[in-house]
DNA sequence: ACAATAAGTCAGATTTTTTTGACTACCCAA
DNA sequence: TTGGGTAGTCAAAAAAATCTGACTTATTGT
């Protein structure tokens, strides 16, 4: 059942809800992503729910799936624009955390 | 099952996920709340469901439940300090979604 | 004295999210 | 040509979150 959003933020905060989105989206400000990598990065994830949140980030437009046709052909998720924007955010939220 | 956290904004974003907490919290920002009160501002929540969020937005120090001891003797949550730090962060999220 | 309101709790049902394991398809190296 | 790596999908199970309805206790207003 799909439902209305009242408060504005609450659409960011939930694009960044989920168990594993907001430690790929810290990953993602490092360095480009990959899927095996990520996998192996990430203890204690799978492939199902980290397949989820890289197809959600990317329909929120945090991310973008990039197909490098070169040497060792292969899948690379970068930040977008709009991901960048999130950045000072995150940074403010860990500020908070010390 | 409990998890380790790596990500250090991942606690303060979990903080605030869940269906109705940042609802809450917003409507916290702009003056105290009480139960029966949320329960009808908040449409399409529940006794049940606010209950919890209130508890962990108190059990997270975000909010604290005050009891009212005048006049129509009464429950109050208000932001805490720690509450009131948020703010900016929702602010920047709010701007970033225009 | 009675009914309504406030502020919940509890158990069980339902829904949503997350996990597991099996299975694809493609490329690359030995 | 066989084995390993990459990048997934699918169905089903398990776990977590949310909702429902019944019930409680204490305080008010009339």
């Amino acid at each position: 059942m799909e439902e209305k959003e009242t408060c504005p933020a609450q659409r960011l905060l939930k694009m960044l809800s989920g168990k594993w989105k907001a430690e790929i989206f810290r990953l993602a400000v490092e360095s480009p992503l990959r899927f095996n990598n990520l996998l192996r990065q990430i203890q204690g994830s799978n492939k199902q729910s980290l397949a989820t949140a890289l197809k959600e980030l990317e329909e929120e437009g945090l991310l973008e799936k990039i197909t490098i046709k070169l040497k060792p052909l292969h899948i690379e998720y970068n930040l977008t624009e709009k991901g960048k924007a999130l950045i000072p955010v995150f940074q403010q939220l860990e500020g908070l955390s010390q």
